[in-house]
DNA sequence: TATGAATGAGGGTTCATTCAT
DNA sequence: TATGAATGAACCCTCATTCAT
């Protein structure tokens, strides 16, 4: 009985540890998006989660690690593979929309990449790193070779895929950069973007564009 | 006799006054963009400007001001409109890789931007405001009138002038944050990117855009 | 059991509480009253106190607020009422004897008033205010009544109670004052004084008062 | 001719600069009796005294040396025995009258002796001392003979001249404090105070002192 | 394991004093 | 001699981290 009973207390410890830990997770995205990551304190986040302070070091070695697993979090939260199979099925255009769809569609969470992580990676070259194979080239490792094979079908005008890749993946973080800025006209506009800039990727500006 | 001498003294006192004024600026700037702003410190900045630190108090209030000196600064050497006018006068392609090249030719200026300037922006409402204005609104106040007109004149493919003006920007933002990221591809091909961009942005992706 | 403990652990940890704020408090009076409210340093009152510089901000908001908080705890010391309620049976002789004596009794105390409190309050017009309702008022407040009630019985000539309380209130602030200020005189007469002032209160420096 | 024009400039530079010294003095004593001796900053005194703030150290060797002199010129201005000699000749309430009016009324000097020098003599054991002397005891070697000569004279009762001494000096310290701190009754009655104090003095509390 | 008080290194800032002009 | 910028020691306060309970 005591084993049954360890057998199963052992598992609703070890779930109420994660919630634990998720809360903690939750706290520290939140108030470090909304204040960078030197502004916010452990207290904040610790009040945020309803937990003290020291319980914090017993779920994350430091403050540090705490950005560490929001990246990891993050990252593990990109479904782009899942979300973005079915427009592969789909023609270019198509595509497009649903990529830029899919990357714009986080607000949220973009502004606290924007706000608590980026500025840490940008300095810490360790983490650049990191972050970049984790995110860049994880994302570019997905599209590049679908534009690779549109373009070998004929799809998509002979340019270089890899270029053609950080094109996009640059429009989608300057775009999310402008939009927390505050730009009105991004923010109005927000929804009819990706499509729009299908369209434009696709087509160009150039007037009469087909014969 | 004592007149001249002071006639010459005071710009003296002036010159060097400003000298250093510069100095203690030009080492904040490349402090907060090596460290970031929270890492920068004051002991820091005076240390690379050759300063004792009290000394940088005569000339800035206190390290927030240093940002905020830092930010007009780069504001002051913007010289779009000089290096564009001619662009300008110029067929679109021509415009579109002239912005392109100087938006993008100044890479150590984005950096500070990026990791000095841009984290604080996105947290402090009120410097948002002001840099926003500052950067994003007066850049697009340049761009988007020549796009309109072009547009007008059925140079461009009749769009919203201001959603492209916003790519545009967002194009050089993004691609400047991948390349700060330490981004290999953009890195070796970055001087033919204006090229590349601009034909991109006029033709799109579309195989045989013209009949 | 568990609640047993917690019932028992909870007064403990609020003791510790109390009794290292006190700690921390008496240092800071001592530290004030001998080298003044600039002078000390948190170092020297943590240092004195035996705790971390950072603690003392886990009882005080700030360096100032350690002022208020012995101010107000002199204040709370402050025993007048009781100490004086029996005086306020006797006669009038009487009842200045004990006034004096309760005032003068604490040099300790006025030390700490004078060299810590003191000039911060004469130069902060808002502790001013405070302190002189706080101090200067409550007192006035119990020694009015009792001054009137003796002139309206014919104890006392008549004069202004309120100026005659001033004038006690006046001796008693500057007798501490001369005292502090290491007056031989009235160092070495100080239990006298009481009595003494008393008489001479009462009686005057006329010869023969009495036909 | 050039000996008479540097007999004509010494005086005149020395008069200059005793000016100097003097506005540079009026400054100090100014800004110390608004903030207290730690807020007044070097800058304060110097702007006020319109010099810069290194000319200051032409004429005192540091802060410290400006509260010095202040001390000094407070002592020599006093004229306590001119004014005072003619109430010599007096009757003893006369005498009383005249010397309260004399230390009561310069409350500005007072407020400056209370804000700015107290606090640093109080906290000061060699500047206690040497104030102590120039104030309190140079003082009382004026007041004691006369009391003493009025006692033997039989014009006022026998007590100890020395203890009646110092509670005249404690009584004018005290009223000044009082009236420093903002006390209404005191302010409003100012001018009467003399003459009421003389007679409390002389007559005491008692009623009907005279058979 | 959770708690939250204690810790103390670190950093921004002030300001008396110095000194080159 | 007057100036006022440069200096840097000193100090208050914050906050990540530790640890006794």
């Amino acid at each position: 009985m005591d084993e049954t009973m360890s057998d199963q207390s052992i598992p609703r410890r070890e779930r109420l540890r994660r919630e634990r830990e998720q809360r903690i997770l939750d706290a520290a995205a939140t108030v470090f998006a909304e204040k960078g990551y030197y502004q916010a304190t452990i207290r904040d986040i610790a009040t945020l989660a309803d937990v003290a302070d020291g319980t914090i070091y017993n779920y994350f070695d430091n403050k540090f690690d705490l950005l560490i697993a929001i990246i990891a979090r993050l990252a593990e939260l990109e479904r782009l593979p899942k979300e973005l199979n079915q427009a592969l099925q789909g023609n270019v255009q198509e595509f497009f929309v649903a990529t830029f769809q899919q990357r714009l569609g986080r607000v949220r969470e973009a502004e606290a990449m924007l706000k608590a992580v980026l500025p840490q990676v940008l300095v810490n070259p360790e983490l650049r790193q990191r972050f970049y194979r984790q995110y860049v080239l994880r994302i570019a490792a997905m599209l590049e070779p679908y534009v690779q094979a549109q373009i070998d079908r004929g799809q998509l005008c002979a340019v270089d895929a890899r270029f053609v890749t950080r094109v996009i993946q640059s429009m989608i973080v300057g775009l999310l950069v402008l939009r927390v800025l505050g730009d009105q006209v991004l923010e109005e506009r927000w929804t009819e973007i990706p499509g729009l800039l299908a369209t434009l990727l696709f087509d160009g500006l150039r007037p009469f564009p087909r014969g």
